[in-house]
DNA sequence: ACCGTCGTCTACCAGATGGTAGACACAGCG
DNA sequence: CGCTGTGTCTACCATCTGGTAGACGACGGT
C-alpha cells in the first residue's frame, strides 16, 4: 500500500494495461477470431509469452478484456442516467452518451456488439455486469409509461429496440457508407440529432 | 438445354448448392473467420478440395455466397416493396418480410451483419447489389415525406435508423436474451408487431 | 476404342496459431 | 550473500489453416 510497495505494481500494471487496451482495440474493432496474440504481442513490442504471463489463454484475455469494458460501459451509461431528469430526457442523455463512446471509445461498442456475436458464454460474462442497469432501464420505462410519459408498450422490447436503433446509428460504419455518409465529427452529431428526433418521435405520447 | 444435357449439370449443381448453403449458413451464424474450408468440407462429406474445385479462394466462396445471398435478400424485398400499397403500408410490409427472413432464413440476415462487419472488399461487393434498391427507397421516403405521409427528416439518416431497429429486434438473439426474452415463433411475432407499432409512432405525422 | 472434361480424391506443404517448458535478469529481503 | 518472486525472454510443439500438384475414375462424344 506504501509509495514502495505500490511502484513495481505501477511498472507492471503499465504493461498489463497496454495490453489491455491493444486487446480491446483489436477485439472490438477487427473481432476475437482475427486477432492473433503473436499479431497483438508485436503492437506492443512483446513477445507472446508475456501475453500468457498474464492471461493463461486467449479466452482468458477475452474474459478479461469484458470484465473491464462492461465496466466501463456501464458507468459510463449509469453516470449519464444519474445525471439527467426523468421522462424523454433520461432517453436523451443515454443516448448522448453513447454516441460520445462511439465518437471517443469506438472500440468499447465494437466489443460489445462483438461479444454478443460470439454468444456464451462470452455474452454471458458482460450479461452478469449488464442485468442490474436492464432490470433498472425496464423499470424506468416502465413507471415512466405508467406516468404517461412515454407511450405504452411492452417495456422489454422497447428497450432492445431503442438498443439497436442507438448502437446502429452510432457504430455501423459500412451501413451509413452504403447510404452516401461518410463518418465523420460533424456527421456524427447530426445522426445523434436526427436519431434522438426519431426516438423523441416514437416514445413521447401526444 | 436439352435434358439429357441439363442432367449432369443437374448433379454438379446439387453438390455445388450443397456446398453454397452450407458455406452461407456457417459464413452467417459462425462468422467468416471462425468457418474453415475442413470443417465445411467435413460437413458436406466431401474433401476440401472439392469446394477449392468450385471456388479458388475461401475468398472467392465468400464472394459467391454474398452475389447470392444479396440477390436474394433484394429479391424479397422488393417483392414486398411491389405488392404493398404507398405510405406506412409499404415500410410495414418491409418489416414483415424481414421478420419472414429471420425465422426462416436467418443465416441470410446473420450473413448481411458480417458482411457489414468484416468491411470492404465484402462489404462494396453487397453493395453494389443493394445500392439500386436503397436508392430507391430513400427516394420512396423523400417523395412519401413530401406527399405528408412521413414525418419529415433526413431521409437517408431513417433509412439507418430503420434498418438498425428492424434487422436488431428481428436476429440480435444475445440481446433479446438479455432482457429475458427466448427466441421463438411467438415471440418473433410479438417483437414485429411492436416494431411496427413503435416504427408507426414514430414515422406517421400527427 | 480413344480422348477430354468433370468431379473427386490422396498426398503434401508452408505458414500461422494457441500453448508449454524452461532459462535468465533483476529486484527486495533475510 | 543467497533465496524467492516477478516479468520477460528463447526454444519448441502439435494442430490447424488455406492452398498446390497431380492421380484416378466416370462418362459422353467422335
Amino acid at each position: 500500500m506504501s509509495d514502495t510497495e505500490a511502484s513495481p505494481e505501477v511498472d507492471a500494471r503499465t504493461t498489463h494495461d497496454r495490453l489491455l487496451d491493444a486487446a480491446l482495440e483489436s477485439f472490438g474493432t477487427k473481432g476475437y477470431d482475427a486477432t492473433s496474440l503473436d499479431q497483438l504481442a508485436n503492437e506492443l513490442g512483446v513477445r507472446k509469452q508475456t501475453i500468457l504471463y498474464y492471461h493463461p489463454s486467449k479466452v482468458a484475455l477475452l474474459d478479461a478484456v469484458i470484465d473491464r469494458s462492461a465496466t466501463e460501459l456501464t458507468d459510463a451509461l449509469e453516470d449519464a442516467a444519474a445525471r439527467s431528469g426523468g421522462g424523454f430526457d433520461r432517453i436523451e442523455a443515454i443516448v448522448r452518451s453513447v454516441f460520445r463512446l462511439a465518437v471517443r471509445r469506438p472500440e468499447l461498442l465494437g466489443l460489445l456488439r462483438e461479444v454478443t456475436r460470439l454468444g456464451p458464454p462470452a455474452s454471458n460474462r458482460i450479461l452478469d455486469v449488464f442485468e442490474p442497469m436492464i432490470e433498472r432501464a425496464t423499470g424506468f420505462l416502465a413507471s415512466e409509461m405508467d406516468a404517461g410519459h412515454l407511450r405504452r408498450c411492452d417495456a422489454r422490447l422497447l428497450l432492445v429496440s431503442v438498443y439497436s436503433t442507438i448502437v446502429g446509428v452510432a457504430t455501423e460504419v459500412e451501413v451509413l457508407r452504403a447510404v452516401g455518409i461518410e463518418p465523420s465529427l460533424r456527421s456524427a452529431a447530426q445522426r445523434r440529432r436526427e436519431v434522438i428526433e426519431f426516438l423523441r418521435a416514437a416514445l413521447v405520447p401526444d
